[in-house]
DNA sequence: CTGAAAGCGCTAACAC
DNA sequence: GTGTTAGCGCTTTCAG
């Protein structure tokens, strides 16, 4: 069997009850005893059961994510691979954990979620992508479970991080205008997604400014998807001659479709996107991406669920808003004026 | 406060042990005290807690990955995204959910593989990219953990999952010749990392078959290095007519130094690499990769860690082998003898 | 078949 | 300061 603070204990000849304080921290403890408690712990190489404590404290340490993966499409996705990567990076500094889960559809990652809740395997939620009607922050708010969205949740108040979307485009479409293009289009995900409408209310805004059509076509997310859904848009007399792109997954396949008709990028065909994922980079002479700060939005994500999590009365819902910057790569490029 | 399994009773006028063996699924229950007990528990929304489930039943249902990322650069790497989106799937079909962690390095990585086991997080863990001398395996086996290993453990014997490597790369060689290429080279990965030493036994035996003299070169992980280490390589007067690169990432890599040195694909450079992931379809014509049935890996990996989690007997220490494909793409198509 | 009762390993009153 | 004690919510003997 596995050595307990009962063990400990009793080879420091205390009681379990000044184990556990010493482990805790606690002030009130003679020293000699904890040196003895301290010393047997790490003769015995003694780590405390977090299934006990967990019972206990009523608190197991983890953080709970579901992503929504259709058919295995996203696996590829930088933005999955970036969030994952960030959230455990920053829980990694924390004592908590990630409890990952993936669920084929909206609804059974309602019920994963819920799951989680209910049985209290984690401490909290993170949520990504909310939908116009999202059935799991009803849930979650009618739990009062701690969870913070990541993105903009157009209902009620709830805590959430985001960035400034609106602007993210405003900054994408401007500058295509600033390189000469004119015929801009947009290329936005699937509807009811609160980051895309959101980028396409800043796009029509600069469109508005300088007199120009906007024209918004929509496709499901991947790179597949944009790649076939573009093909249509690019294949055509009176095709746009640039398009701001939901994220650089997209925009890769965006790509792809422009090489196949021998539209060349920046000449016949801007491009910009949004994430500055490595991706960016894999396309001959780079891909124009807005970067959204990720680590930040995802760093300040945690530090605010945990904070909701670990605090006594809960804090008042508050929205953050990440700063984004644009980064000008080959893909826009155009001399002025040299439109079409 | 939450409803238990005492309210549960309570309500349906039985006994607590009742509830737990109805939840069980206990046979020798009484079909109508069943009913009642079914009936409750729908109507209270109850879900017995798992920390307590936890704590009696020893087991958590949670499988650990701990997953080494050196400074952020791994975050775009297809092998772990493919390698997490799959666990998740292949768990979600099951009652265990996935722990993920990050280490910075690797006796980080060990230090928390080791917290994992020892605090009881994790039923078990999956480990990848074993090293030649991998500290984690000996306190694994030591401690006579529940773990498997995704890739070559070359030391003693133990659970472990792979594909023939040395096959794959005498299958992405062999292609390479039967396209009329001659200086073929090999692009690894850092010493010490069995896929890659692996792959280079294979690629050496069809050079020697064939009379050719071998080149090997090593890179770190990841695009960026791969495209940093590839331009020596592709910049010489006696540079190879073609390369075998260890994966889809660092091939993108080296496609984009070729790019940008002028060699085309495949004319001036054969290129083919391992894991056939999306990206191999980023690049004009596509990258020739062999696919190493990355889905029927992960599944039969976790398929068997969960064997040995819930086994009364630790059964015997097995290899399972995945077999592999070649995707022909554009990457490596030249018609026959026209060499250089 | 079913209820009572004993913990799983730990935390946190509560006394002394 | 420190030990004793009472559970956290559940599973699993053990009687009956």
């Amino acid at each position: 069997m596995r050595v307990t603070q009962q063990d400990i204990a009793r080879l420091a000849d205390v009681s379990q009850a000044t184990v556990s304080r010493v482990l805790a921290g606690d002030a009130r403890v003679e020293d000699d005893k904890r040196d003895r408690v301290l010393r047997v712990i790490k003769q015995s190489n003694y780590r405390p059961d977090v299934r006990a404590q967990a019972l206990r404290r009523r608190r197991t340490s983890l953080v709970g994510l579901v992503l929504k993966r259709p058919d295995g499409g996203l696996k590829d996705d930088p933005f999955y691979s970036a969030l994952i990567s960030e959230i455990t990076a920053v829980l990694s500094k924390s004592h908590y954990h990630l409890c990952l889960d993936v669920a084929a559809d909206s609804s059974s990652q309602t019920g994963v979620y819920d799951e989680l809740l209910r049985t209290r395997r984690v401490d909290g939620l993170i949520l990504v992508e909310p939908e116009t009607e999202d059935q799991r922050l009803h849930k979650l708010q009618d739990d009062r479970f701690p969870f913070v969205v990541i993105g903009n949740p157009r209902t009620s108040v709830m805590h959430s991080v985001d960035n400034d979307n609106v602007l993210a485009a405003r900054i994408a479409t401007q500058h295509l205008v600033e390189n000469g293009y004119r015929r801009i289009g947009f290329l936005g995900g699937p509807a009811g997604v609160a980051v895309s409408e959101d980028r396409v209310t800043g796009y029509r805004m600069v469109m508005a400014e300088h007199g120009l059509t906007p024209r918004v076509w929509t496709s499901d997310f991947g790179f597949a998807s944009a790649s076939a859904a573009s093909r249509p848009v690019l294949d055509s007399a009176d095709r746009p001659d640039a398009l701001v792109v939901l994220d650089d997954f997209m925009a890769m396949g965006v790509a792809r479709t422009a090489r196949q008709l021998g539209l060349a990028l920046p000449g016949d065909l801007g491009l910009v996107s949004f994430n500055d994922s490595s991706l960016c980079e894999l396309v001959d002479g780079g891909i124009t991406s807005v970067n959204m700060n990720f680590e930040q939005l995802v760093q300040e994500s945690c530090r605010k669920l945990i904070q909701i999590i670990e605090s006594k009365v809960p804090p008042v819902p508050s929205r953050l808003v990440i700063p984004c910057a644009l980064m000008s790569r080959g893909s826009s490029r155009r001399p002025l004026g040299v439109a079409r």
